[in-house]
DNA sequence: TTTAGCACTCAATCCTTGACAGTGCTAAAA
DNA sequence: TTTTAGCACTGTCAAGGATTGAGTGCTAAA
């Protein structure tokens, strides 16, 4: 347990230290503390014994460790005192002429401009939406496009090489009754019911025709996994001093690059506020990072996560309070 | 006018420099070319004179100057002999299960990993497209959506909010009347028609129920032009030896990242092939960048842009072609 | 016209040095 | 028992100097 001192000495390194990236001496803080700089030194060997602070060579000042960190978020800042509500994420979430997708984009946008990090959203995986229309339209003998309108809003479409054997009004044929049957049919279970659908007469008497519309049908609806992904704010960590060094940005926008952060995003999602600081997210590019997730959940047991990913070095008063309050608004935001 | 031996130094020193990124001294030419060092150092300091190359320092090896690459390119290297192509790019625009801006993604995709630089692609303005089919879609009372799609295949959609002294079946008049005003009218001209035909009585009468109807439409039209829009490998240019400068990097990441870089291809796009070295580009940031950009036209004056970004030490050789052979391919893509 | 030779230049590397910021420890003061 | 003052010590950083090496320009001879 630690005295109330080590917990303001522990609070003002990690305070100052994200204000200036630099390792905070005994001298600074004394001042600060009206303690005598010895003081410090002796509460400062303590602290580093237990592992809340380090020492970047022997006679440096101290930084925070990723143990510090943690104990500052646990049980030093109180985020209650700050009940954020943001007025322009509101708007953006309650304007009916932006589709949900551009909403998000917007939103997470915003936030990585407001923090200088980078900001992630992950959507439901069936956006909690429905199928409401599949539209077929031919644009020549042999071209034609798929169209399937959610309940939501989201429009997805895919092109379709019509065979030679196969007419364009076979396929209104199919069109029609898949129409019939996926009407209101939530977005995850479409493969299911198809899949199910595949074995009635009806089905079965289309299949002569084209075995393979069935598989162009569900790889239209692929693609809507991919449109759960939201990502804002990538070069802000370009001027982060951290990552002056120009092969570790090399390291870690070569990890963004390839979408991996999405997949470490979704392993967090089970428990409510996670925060994973430096090496804890098992990811060599991420060491220098913390990434804060908050997952949020709708009625349906569906739900998606929102994360924040910078330096260790985090303005963590500032932005947790932002992505919890972003989560619960997007988990409004499906539930409307 | 240069000698067979001044040309073949300053093509070595080119091809050499653009492997190594290093300075050429006498010594290493001396061995490929048979002479003397001294002799070399003779040809290199008129090359110098005459603007070819520079120098580091006073007692550096020599580097090619942005005329010395102007000149390589020019009347050095012959790209008839690259009679360029590429089976993985036919293949994608013969693959008619894909959209086209899918294929083009890709297509742009591939060439950036195919040279390690940036690509860029700029379709045509109207996409040589028409419009095929508008369709609506309620999905409640107050909100339904609007969807558009083109000859082409693309199929762009906007959210409508429904005023409370509106319903939805005034709605659904107006895009019956718009279906028939706009089939098969050109991307480009159909902000003109719309106001051509708001003076006809038809649209008046329409126009009582809701003057933005009209608005909503041209602002989904507006979201055609974005989608000429094709990048890839922006990170290519982070393995650069000349980007190991954080703030170089920074400085081009950023530009790249505000998208001012379309208007600067936007910009070459009247005559053929334009090499622009360096300080040509006039921007900063790109200072030590060679954009190459090839022009395409279509039949109905239309036409788009290839462009590939990379550091003026590129591998012109190869990408010259590479880029004409892509720009030709894109152009009979659009005519199909 | 080409080459050899020599003096010269600059960048890069290594070493040293001194200033500085910080520490740990001990002994005295509170 | 806790706090403080004092002192010796340690590592970083920036500046300066010496050394090395790769390269040049110039001149005179081949």
């Amino acid at each position: 347990m630690l005295t109330d001192r080590q917990k303001a000495v522990l609070q003002l390194i990690i305070e100052e230290y994200i204000k200036t990236a630099e390792p905070i001496g005994s001298r600074t803080l004394s001042k600060m503390l009206n303690v005598s700089p010895a003081t410090i030194r002796n509460e400062m060997a303590d602290l580093e014994d237990e592992g809340y602070i380090e020492k970047t060579h022997t006679s440096s000042g101290r930084i925070p460790s990723d143990k510090g960190y943690h104990y500052y978020i646990e049980n030093i800042i109180s985020d209650s005192k700050y009940t954020q509500s943001l007025d322009e994420l509101d708007e953006l979430f309650q304007n009916k002429d932006l589709k949900r997708e551009e909403a998000i984009n917007q939103a997470v946008l915003l936030i990585s401009q407001l923090t200088n990090y980078t900001t992630i959203a992950l959507g439901p995986t069936s956006y909690g939406s429905k199928v409401k229309k599949i539209e077929f339209v031919s644009l020549s003998e042999y071209v034609a496009i798929l169209i399937v309108i959610t309940s939501t809003g989201h429009v997805e479409s895919k092109n379709i090489n019509i065979p030679e054997n196969t007419t364009v009004d076979d396929f209104k044929r199919v069109i029609e009754i898949l129409n019939e049957i996926l009407y209101d049919c939530p977005i995850g279970q479409v493969s299911e019911k198809l899949h199910y659908e595949v074995n009635t007469q009806r089905i079965k008497d289309l299949m002569v025709y084209n075995q393979s519309i069935i598989d162009v049908f569900l790889e239209a609806f692929t693609k809507f996994a991919k449109s759960r992904q939201y990502l804002s704010g990538k070069n802000n960590m370009l001027y982060q001093p951290e990552f002056s060094d120009i092969t570790r940005m090399r390291e870690l926008l070569t990890f963004f690059e390839q979408n991996d952060i999405f997949k470490l995003v979704e392993n967090t999602s089970d428990h409510g506020l996670t925060v994973r600081i430096g090496k804890e997210n098992e990811v060599n590019a991420m060491r220098d990072c913390t990434m804060i997730s908050v997952p949020y959940k709708l009625d349906n047991d569906d739900g998606g996560t929102i994360a924040i990913v910078g330096p260790t070095r985090m303005e963590y008063q500032k932005v947790i309070p932002l992505v919890k309050y972003l989560a619960a608004q997007m988990a409004k935001l499906y539930k409307e």
